[in-house]
DNA sequence: CGCGGGTTTGATGATGCTCAAGCCCGGTGG
DNA sequence: CCACCGGGCTTGAGCATCATCAAACCCGCG
């Protein structure tokens, strides 16, 4: 990869340390990119994560799908966001969820064995990834505190309120999935909210 | 701090990487210990979180108190895991969570000056970092899944199963606030399981 | 025009909450 | 040693929130 067609990353990294020219190309050296269309597949539960993706343009979601068939997204991301199967890339087994395309959508991919690579090479980057962690289990608690202590009302106007550039992009019955509730239920309660 | 007064926090950092005589009285050096007694608070919220804790022995809960006084326990703590609110320990800004000794309670406290420190020290240590967050997040994506696709029995019967020791430990109505039921329900839910 | 994905609507019902009361039991003081 | 107190657990009646199911509707697209 040339070092112009993943500037998005490079800026990404560069919020938190600063980089040479050779990190800049080696970190290129690492890294593929990925164009998939609306409705296409990341990461299809059963098979193992072998990548992280980091996306440049376009929008995603990573579900699941229980035992009934009932998706339940755990998670959108758009430019700027990570998205992986943790637990699937860590351990390199099946993975429990998927990750779709909602638009066509644009990707920078870090697989597996080169992240080890990567962070080897500029340890300093070390740093990036635990800010990542760390903003994501933080947000992930208090969406498990929220689930709890909030109705679907207050949660569904929080979510406008916070995520109204995702809600724009994606289908209603999908953020009914995020906020778990149905989209029946969504459905008439934005009605009651006229 | 001795060696030997630390020794659970070296045995667990020595699960992932291990550590040379100097190393284990450098990193005697820069946490401490502490003893609580049942019903202690280790954090307030609206307090800034100034210490990550390492428990050694005892039970910890850490919870949310929402507005109308309602409490929602995040998770439990019992022996070699570790409890902070995380956000409030990053930012050093105000927490949002109470953490609470549910029984006389031994901690190791890693205060956030000194966790800097400790991973210049021995940069070897933010892979075992980086391990904790990532076993946590795992943990709490899949608590929102499970909020969202399971009921209270099947949540119920799950958490009996993997966290028996905690039953043990703790009152039924904190059981019931990390389930996301009232304590009520919880018990006609068990009548009902004989 | 007709098809299909997404949304809406309504009737009905389950899950889990609220409130209020009573109970159990270990601890403490008289 | 008993009486009482208080924290936690139980029980029951009535209720709110949200799910389920089935049908109709909307609208962009081939």
């Amino acid at each position: 990869m040339s070092i112009s067609e993943i500037e998005p990353l490079l800026e990404h990294f560069e919020k938190d340390i600063s980089l040479s020219d050779s990190e800049k190309s080696q970190i290129a050296s690492f890294v593929k990119i990925g164009n998939f269309r609306k409705g296409d597949y990341l990461l299809c539960s059963g098979n193992v994560c072998k990548e992280t993706f980091f996306i440049t343009s376009g929008c995603v979601r990573i579900f699941y799908r229980d035992q009934k068939g009932v998706e339940h997204t755990i998670n959108f991301a758009i430019k700027d966001w990570w998205v992986s199967d943790i637990k699937s890339f860590i351990t390199q087994e099946a993975a429990d969820y998927d990750i779709q395309c909602l638009a066509g959508t644009e990707v920078i991919i870090l697989p597996f064995e080169q992240q080890d690579q990567l962070l080897q090479a500029i340890p300093r980057l070390e740093r990036v990834f635990k800010k990542k962690l760390e903003k994501a289990l933080i947000v992930a608690q208090k969406r498990i505190v929220d689930g709890f202590s909030l109705t679907a009302r207050e949660r569904y106007l929080q979510f406008r309120d916070k995520y109204a550039t995702v809600e724009a992009m994606v289908p209603q019955y999908m953020v009914a999935s995020y906020l778990g509730i149905t989209k029946e239920f969504l459905s008439k309660m934005k009605k009651e909210l006229e």
